[in-house]
RNA sequence: CGGGGCGUGGCGCAGUCUGGUAGCGCACACGGUUCGGGACCGUGGAGCCGGAGGUUCAAAUCCUCUCGCCCCGACCA
């Protein structure tokens, strides 16, 4: 393909809106424009991308023994209203109405129309499993659309939905996709973790993420140094660091105007670790004290999951309750529901102590009140593993894929139903599994990118190989560049599975200015053919990763260049 | 939805505080010189200053409303 038939439009300057690398990366080589918040097109360089990753995903799904349908983006209201689904989402889901009135969405998902089908044609377990998917577009009414194509409200995905007659099937077609995931996610390049996740509204028992570890990515992942613990931070547990504890009777402490641990901590020069964090929480059905220990922070999730919904109580709910201001609540004598972090279980403390200015010292939660005990705190650097006690740290990541155990949350209400060896009729067990394939090329330039540009893994890039005539006047050079395009296209690459794509740069243009643009799109391999090393019947190939510049004889310049290509990394 | 920032030729910005009728760099077109890391010289085209209303002799500039975009947070099936 030659670059004058190509539109690739490169900026000098990136838009001002862009702050995410891959975002800034994907303006300036001229892959994506933004067309409004959230909304991005995809022009030629970026679409060959998702069209390799698209091949990948194609031929591991085939692998798996999974089925490629496509299903409408319009969708009726009625079968997400049996779900409850139409209720329980709110303005995320993009609704509308068609001529007749009749209430329809855009689909963000695809559970219950893939179940609605399955409820519709599968009657016996001669049927199943069955694995169906799609790679097609998906709408979100996205709160806060972000980071170039990180977080848009329109982006293509692989969803796949499995159908099995029991648990022990559904397993089975679980792993299955991990198992798929793993290899997509190794082919496009991307260093990435499958963690254990929140199974949120998607419902269902179990749910793991597949992250790619970026800086730019909006997820927190808590991973052990040691054993092979790996969880989403919404749901990872920890082992807050122990201390020793001193040997404090129970006092009183004259603490004027000190409210917070920070405060307090700082006026009695005691560690925060020392202190009892006392949170008065106010669900539907009444208060809950929460305790954590002073360096801890409350997650909310994990709360919710013992409580249900609830808020923080404000400082006058707080006044009226306690009769107490707040910042000077504790435990001590607190007669209402207590959940306090297992992590205060042994010790000696200080918490305040339901008294205006004063706290209280020598406070020993197995003698002084009594409490529930729970890990409701956030992990953090430099907790300890939950099961090996090694040291914790976390890493930001970018959610690329996950994978559901849906259970029967979508065939009961929908009646995929299925006749069963003894003739009973049973809900089908079901899965679902995502992969963002816009993310997959983002977090791909995010790990993978220089001062320069992006860099491609050869399994996803445009192109295999660009070729960089420098003087477009001079007869050997074009001679030799159209010789070399035609002849590598003809050559077959087992990377791809096709023949190599080739990218001639054949524009009027100085040679930086091929220089900067061909590092800038990020081709895997440059074959660079200047009048200067013709003289001496060389031309130089140039990895685009390591910048590495190999002088090849002019015989056998393509057998040389294939073979430079394969060991390029 | 809460907080912050920004809208001026295609892109990056100055001008706004202190009103006087729009400028710089890049890009683009043409001519010439150049040609191994985003060339140089010359000429030229291109902006009703996001929109609406108001104040004023006069508004990019002041006031009110509104729309859009970005960032932080909440949310995220």
């Amino acid at each position: 393909m030659r670059y004058t038939q190509l539109f690739i439009p490169t900026l000098r300057e990136v838009p001002a809106e862009a702050e995410a690398i891959s975002h800034k990366l994907l303006l300036k080589a001229g892959y994506i424009r933004q067309l409004a918040s959230g909304l991005y097109i995809f022009l030629p360089l970026s679409w060959r991308v998702l069209n390799r990753i698209s091949k990948i995903l194609n031929e591991e799904m085939y692998a798996i023994n999974a089925q490629e349908i496509t299903m409408p983006i319009l969708h009726p209201a009625e079968i997400w209203q049996i779900t409850g689904r139409w209720y329980d989402i709110k303005e995320e889901m993009f609704r509308l109405k068609d001529r007749t009135g009749r209430d329809m969405c855009l689909g963000m998902t695809h559970e219950e129309i893939m179940t609605w089908l399955a409820s519709k044609e599968i009657r016996s377990y001669r049927e199943l499993p069955q694995i169906w998917y799609q790679i097609q577009t998906k709408l979100r009414d996205e709160a806060r659309p972000k980071s170039g194509i990180l977080r848009t409200r329109e982006f293509i995905m692989k969803d796949s939905y499995s159908f099995d007659i029991d648990e022990e099937g559904l397993e089975k077609s679980y792993n299955l996709h991990a198992k798929a995931y793993h290899k997509i996610f190794t082919r496009c390049g991307l260093k990435f973790y499958k963690v254990e996740s929140d199974p949120g509204m998607m419902g269902g028992a179990c749910a793991h993420e597949f992250m790619a570890p970026s800086p730019a990515g909006e997820d927190e992942i808590v991973i052990c140094e040691k054993c092979d613990y790996i969880a989403n931070i919404e749901i990872a547990r920890s082992i807050s660091p122990s201390v020793n504890h001193p040997s404090w009777e129970l006092e009183e402490v004259f603490t004027p105007q000190k409210r917070t641990v920070k405060e307090v901590s700082e006026f009695l020069s005691i560690n925060p670790v020392h202190f009892i964090k006392s949170l008065l929480l106010i669900t539907s059905e009444g208060y809950v004290l929460a305790l954590l220990r002073g360096d801890q922070d409350l997650h909310e999730k994990k709360m919710s999951k013992i409580i249900g919904q609830f808020r923080i109580a404000q400082k006058d709910d707080v006044l009226s309750h306690f009769n107490v201001e707040a910042g000077f609540i504790g435990p001590l004598g607190y007669k209402g529901k207590i959940i306090a972090d297992i992590s205060l279980k042994e010790g000696v403390y200080i918490a305040g102590a339901n008294k205006l200015n004063y706290h209280i010292k020598g406070v020993n939660p197995s003698i002084h009140f009594a409490a529930q005990w729970h890990d409701i705190h956030i992990a953090k650097d430099g907790d300890m593993c939950p099961h090996c006690s090694n040291k914790l740290k976390i890493e930001k990541a970018i959610e690329i894929g996950n994978i559901f155990k849906l259970g029967t949350k979508y065939s009961i209400p929908l009646n995929a139903l299925f006749l069963d060896k003894k003739g009973v009729e049973r809900p089908m067990i079901m899965g679902s599994y995502g992969i963002g394939l816009a993310r997959v090329a983002a977090a791909a330039v995010e790990q993978n990118h220089d001062e320069d540009g992006i860099i491609w893994t050869k399994t996803i890039a445009p192109f295999d190989i660009e070729i960089l005539p420098l003087n477009m006047n001079d007869k050997q050079t074009i001679e030799l560049a159209t010789a070399l395009h035609d002849n590598l296209s003809e050559i077959y690459n087992s990377i791809t599975d096709k023949n190599m794509d080739v990218l001639l740069d054949d524009r009027h243009v100085r040679p930086g200015v091929k220089f900067k643009d061909a590092d800038l799109i990020g081709i895997p391999l440059q074959i660079i053919i200047g009048e200067r090393s013709l003289k001496n019947n060389i031309i130089e190939v140039k990895r685009r990763r390591t910048k590495e510049i190999f002088k090849i004889p002019l015989k056998h310049l393509e057998a040389e260049i294939v073979k430079i290509y394969y060991d390029t990394e």
